[in-house]
DNA sequence: GATTACATACCAACTGGTCGGTATTTTTAT
DNA sequence: ATAAAAATACCGACCAGTTGGTATGTAATC
């Protein structure tokens, strides 16, 4: 992590979320100093200070530069195309599986990493994490909209099947952390898609 | 949080556990300071280092601690004395909703809490966590093993299930954090519980 | 000639942890 | 039964290193 090579100018923010993306997945938000920081991103604290106003700002910017990021990537997935609502719905399923596959520091979701910390202490944080999981609702909520229009389930809302994929995702995260295997994780989509596929009626 | 009245000789390992459960609910692992704890639980610095080696030992006694707490609260409930296995599952399943309707300080999980943070820099909690994760899935395998006994779902284990509660559990209390609202949490074991009736045709 | 984007040196407050001491309890020898 | 000894439980001052943050200076860009 040496600054023998000066990180080119106008760099230095971009590389600090980076640092903080990767840092702050691992040790949490608080374990992670701003020095820390600098030193992983190859730039000194007065970029940091110039940046970002406090370390919660940086957490905020990097909650936020979370969601455009994830935002991006699931919409620019293929499963968007299928022709069926629940086609889609399953295809996001496949996704999330496909990326419990990868290390945990890549699927580790950094809101919920610095929600947990931060939800009383920093309400900045919190309120930047809500828009991250909220916006994350929104990678199947409309395709759960479409499916139950098309064959609507009593007593179920697409708003609440949305929230169950992010909790499967959050609750995931957490037990393949405590077990180091992130089996659990994806059986936990296993068992949504069954239980979509019952209340669906598609077997 | 003074110290004007002394704590009793030997109340200080329970005062520092309690006050550690408290603040790092509150606020995660790593934020929580050995002089926060200390304050709280109106010791000094020589009780902390008397009875834990260092913050990390800490850390693993409270996990450990937390382990023994709720696999007691657990057991002691009527839910297990059902006569049927599935009944004593949906017991289970309200007794996790009625938790819900506390404050969020009085159901998030100790074990979740602390592992988000420590899975990377300390085994030993990470260790600890797991044993208590693991022993989340004891208060419902059992009966969900009786219940698959009487009415077998192919594809489905005991023990795949009873690690859904706390995917559930730990996914609800990270939604419930970063929305400010613990409804997703519940709605979780309204899924769950449908799921099951599902599975087990049991409408 | 501003303004932006950094670098460097510096700071007070706090960090986890140590250490010598003391009051209280428990163990042991008589 | 009791005094001496040993162990336990705690206190509180102290320490070196780290913390987030600041103040000042400088090179590049607009």
């Amino acid at each position: 992590m040496s600054t023998l090579t000066r990180v080119p100018r106008g760099e230095a923010r971009a590389r600090l979320i980076d640092a903080a993306r990767s840092l702050i997945r691992q040790r949490g938000f608080a374990a992670t100093s701003v020095d820390d920081l600098c030193a992983a991103a190859g730039v000194t604290k007065g970029a940091f200070f110039h940046h970002f106003a406090s370390k919660e700002a940086l957490g905020v910017a990097l909650v936020e530069d979370w969601t455009v990021m994830t935002g991006a990537m699931f919409a620019a997935h293929p499963y968007n195309t299928l022709p069926d609502p629940l086609d889609r719905v399953f295809g996001y399923i496949d996704l999330r599986r496909e990326l419990l596959g990868q290390p945990l520091l890549d699927f580790s979701c950094v809101a919920g990493t610095t929600v947990q910390e931060t939800y009383e202490s920093s309400p900045p944080i919190r309120e930047a994490a809500e828009r991250s999981i909220r916006s994350g609702f929104a990678h199947v909520q409309p395709h759960l909209e479409a499916a139950l229009a098309a064959h609507p389930v009593p007593g179920v809302t697409a708003e609440s099947l949305a929230q169950q994929f992010q909790i499967a995702t959050q609750g995931g995260i957490i037990l393949a952390k405590a077990l180091n295997d992130a089996a659990p994780a994806r059986a936990a989509f296993d068992h949504l898609e069954r239980y979509l596929r019952l209340l669906f009626g598609r077997a």
